[in-house]
DNA sequence: TAAATTTACTTTACGTTTAAAATATTTAAA
DNA sequence: TTTAAATATTTTAAACGTAAAGTAAATTTA
């Protein structure tokens, strides 16, 4: 843990652009794991895994506007996304009455009973690549973050 | 401070759950920054950046392997961006003697001289992003991160 | 030397992502 | 009511991204 003196410090955003670089590592260190894990464990894919928790929160369902902004990703791509859950079977589309243009996506039986397993396993899965962070220290990073970024929604 | 008993601990996985969580969505707030300042102050995308970034450390040149691995992206990828870059006259190919498999890949003094500019641009963004975090800060949310992944190679 | 393997890279197939254009429907305005 | 505008979604084009198959050249092995 001896780190450096702060005389040594090159340059004062320096290590702003560290603490970045280290940002995106550990991010997609996590990410590519998850992704790898339900691929090889689930056989499905992160985006398919966003939208089935999504909807899994929405028991009546979710028009594909409300999932376009519940996961921060453009319209046309929740088309694809969806499209291909309701040819494997996992979510299906409802007509709205009195709205003709929307539908409203919603888990099937399939779908919800998949996603049980796979959330289970996203748990212990997270828990494990976190495993060394102590609940301060998981507390503390959320801190810091926290001033990189505020602007947010959700918890 | 006082948490509850590893005993029965429903929020012991949560508050990590909430870190990774918070860690995703700071991440994609950056980089989602990043790429809307290339794509619009800069005309160009992250990827490329990064291309040219890994270059512009590499006055001889580099393969594709070599990019690919520094990227950590594949191989077809890197034939991908390298390909418009080059039409873009950003980059060059060089035959290698000696191995006629490989080519080194390499900035021309237009792609130097745009990378120049752009580098300039991206410390000024993140020392913007990360503005509210003190050096302190910055060296804290390194160590903490450091306890999640400590696999990689370039700090 | 000839065959097998490894290496370097490209190509292909497919999924994900966005921005922008297109379509259909609903709502508001004239 | 007809027109205009807003809304909900899909479609399209282009850039990434991977994995897997293909190609060509270099190296190893027999």
């Amino acid at each position: 843990m001896t780190l450096s003196h702060p005389k040594t410090t090159p340059k004062l955003s320096k290590v702003r652009l560290r603490a970045w670089l280290k940002i995106l590592k550990t991010s997609n260190l996590i990410e590519k794991t998850l992704r790898e894990r339900l691929r090889d464990d689930c056989a499905t894919t992160l985006p398919r895994f966003d939208v089935l928790s999504a909807l899994s929160r929405a028991q009546k369902g979710m028009k594909m506007s409300q999932l376009s902004k519940a996961l921060k990703v453009s319209n046309g791509n929740v088309t694809g996304i969806v499209d291909r859950l309701v040819t494997d079977g996992y979510v299906m589309r409802v007509a709205v009455d009195g709205d003709r243009r929307a539908h409203l996506v919603r888990l099937t039986r399939k779908g919800q009973s998949k996603f049980t397993d796979y959330a289970a396993e996203h748990e212990r899965w997270i828990d494990d690549l976190l495993g060394d962070l102590s609940p301060q220290d998981a507390e503390s990073l959320i801190g810091l973050l926290s001033a990189i970024a505020d602007k947010g929604d959700d918890s």
